[in-house]
RNA sequence: GCGCCCGUAGCUCAGCGGAUAGAGCGCUUGACUACGAAUCAAGAGGUCGCAGGUUCAAGUCCUGCCGGGCGCACCA
């Protein structure tokens, strides 16, 4: 249960405030064209607007003189301070510091609820990380997973109800692979040399061999497994099985949880791939050539026609891929977002085509690429390669720099940039990062309030806004008070990186205040002031840092 | 060759068509007998890859180049 965002009302009463003193110049249909939004630069307002600008071409007069004509009759309101026309013809208005004071209580009152919007009824799928369970995950896997939980958060947070979704690729080709390298490690254990040269595409990581000795000793009569083509399947089931789990446990310690593992193979055995082909046979999208069945992909927007089952009968991947969204569809999702790694880039073209293909809407399903981390040691771009057994695990990332550093990194980026993480600078330099800074401040707030405990009874009950009259404190208040929209812009953008944004400035306005103001040794009612303020910030931060999934401790 | 993403301070990156383009790191100079110096204050540092176009207004939108990354299989 949320009160009315303050930040959000303001905005919403200028609009009205503007079209108003439009209307009145005889502007038709004025709120087309007015906009009201926060200034770049400090000094231009708390919240300001160009619509003086936009309006030239029907009033035919200056920008600057529209401006004044619109503020001419501008109405009283508590929630204003000063309106002010500036430069060519922006107008600025500044909030009263006293007005915006009433959302610390709120957001003390409310704390893990501040800034939640209640629930709309509506459901979100979000299907994230899906790695192939063919070793263990990788850095991408890392940026994905944070990426895709935190905008679960945020999601969340804005009232959609959301779930989280794993997609395990336990079927087909990968899986012949993974149990083919199982039969060689199998055979290494039972003493025989290594194929030389390797298999073309067969897994050569070392984590097969540990796998080998697990099912050596469950399974009596292992070393005939080994021996029989067979039994390959069988083998690769047993490594897919093993490697899901090693892998929700690593999730489950980079703080992610998935509410649902979702099997390729049980959508195979359910015989839905079947089912699909037909259905789009039926739409009359698929020809025959050359011994295998063909997509009419062109005409959906895609660049070529694609092959959707071989001449061996076999189905390319995506029939079930495009049989699994067609089910996420069917359970009856009102928005569904893939985030996806960056080998991906062709494949959000066909899946959008093969869906418009298949009569589903477009616009509710969205498909982000999640682009190339590069892993930077000693100044040298560290090579990663799966097939190669070279690689840098999301494991052993934790275990240099951390969950909550890992996160912070991941999700300070746009996901559509290529990054570049440097290890060394996030091991040697941890001091440096800026997820101390913003954890800091919770620590420092926590200590001033552990200070407070013995002197809370000496101070008045009830807050007087007049002793806010620090700049730095009314930064504060405007922080708390902008953020309900900070964390709506996120989820309107699914950009968790406006949250990082937010929690480095509200942070650099608690140190900077810290350091300049005293609390504790203040007069009973300034200290009661802000003691409510910094309470009110501690919400806020810990809000911000929920919706990313970083902790703040108390100490450090 | 075709498609997607990216070129912004020495480095890593922000920047919802709006005002004098920002932050962190690094560099220079200052600040603890004061609630936690993992902090703060000040300074230096830019032809926003290049060229056109749209617009009252372009780092942002459009077109063409240049440079980098990644994709373009009867692989997944």
């Amino acid at each position: 249960m949320s009160s009315e965002p303050r930040w959000e009302a303001a905005q919403v009463a200028i609009r009205q405030g503007l079209a108003t003193s439009a209307l009145r110049l005889g502007v038709e249909n004025p709120e087309a064209w007015i906009e009201v939004m926060e200034p770049t630069e400090e000094g231009h307002g708390d919240l300001t607007s160009n619509a003086a600008f936009r309006l030239t071409k029907t009033l035919k007069q200056s920008p600057a003189t529209i401006a004044r004509r619109l503020i001419d009759h501008w109405p009283e309101l508590p929630m204003i301070e000063r309106v002010e026309v500036a430069g060519p013809g922006f107008i600025n208005f500044w909030l009263d510091t006293h007005w915006l004071a009433d959302v610390l209580p709120q957001a003390v009152a409310e704390a893990d609820a501040y800034g939640c919007r209640q629930s709309r009824g509506e459901r979100v799928l979000i299907e994230f990380v899906s790695a192939n369970p063919t070793g263990p995950l990788v850095v991408v896997n890392g940026r994905a997973a944070a990426l895709g939980d935190s905008l679960a958060r945020i999601l969340q947070a804005n009232g959609y109800a959301v779930d989280r979704e794993f997609y395990v690729n336990d079927a087909g080709q990968q899986l012949a692979k993974l149990g083919q390298a199982m039969a060689i490690r199998l055979r290494e254990l039972a003493g025989e040399p290594l194929p030389d040269p390797w298999p073309e595409g067969v897994y050569p990581g070392a984590y097969v061999r540990d796998l080998a000795e697990q099912y050596r000793e469950l399974t009596p009569d292992w070393a005939e497994h080994a021996l029989h083509p067979e039994r390959r399947e069988a083998l690769g089931a047993f490594c897919a099985e093993r490697l899901r789990r090693q892998q929700e446990q690593e999730l489950e310690r980079f703080g992610v949880h998935f509410d649902r593992w979702f099997s390729e193979r049980a959508l195979r055995e359910a015989g839905a791939p079947e089912r699909m082909v037909a259905e789009l046979e039926a739409r009359g999208v698929l020809y025959r050539q050359d011994g295998a069945v063909w997509f009419r992909s062109e005409q959906f927007g895609d660049q070529k026609d694609y092959v959707v089952v071989k001449s061996d009968g076999e189905f390319t991947y995506v029939v079930p891929d495009a049989a699994y969204h067609t089910h996420k569809f069917e359970r009856g999702y009102d928005i569904i977002i893939d985030l996806l790694g960056p080998d991906h880039h062709g494949y959000k073209r066909r899946m959008q085509a093969m869906m418009k293909a298949l009569g589903l809407f477009g616009e509710r399903l969205e498909i982000q690429i999640i682009q190339l981390v590069r892993l930077l040691r000693g100044g040298q771009v560290v090579r990663m390669s799966k097939r190669g057994g070279d690689f840098v695990t999301l494991a052993e990332l934790i275990e240099e720099v951390g969950v909550d550093p890992a996160r912070w990194f991941f999700l300070e980026r746009s996901a559509d940039t290529p990054m570049d993480f440097d290890l060394d600078l996030a091991q040697m330099k941890t001091q440096d990062n800026p997820v101390y800074y913003v954890q800091y401040a919770g620590a420092r707030i926590h200590s001033v309030l552990r200070g407070y405990r013995g002197l809370a009874a000496k101070d008045p009950e009830n807050v007087d806004p007049a002793e806010y009259r620090e700049p730095l404190e009314q930064a504060l208040i405007r922080d708390v008070a902008r953020f309900p929209a900070v964390l709506r812009r996120a989820g309107e953008q699914r950009a968790p990186q406006v949250i990082v944004r937010y929690l480095s400035e509200i942070a650099g306005h608690f140190h900077a205040f810290y350091r300049q103001h005293r609390i504790l040794e203040e007069q009973p009612s300034v200290r009661r002031a802000r003691i409510e303020l910094i309470r009110a910030v501690l919400v806020v931060i810990g809000q911000g840092m929920g919706a990313i999934g970083v902790s703040v401790p108390e100490r450090m």
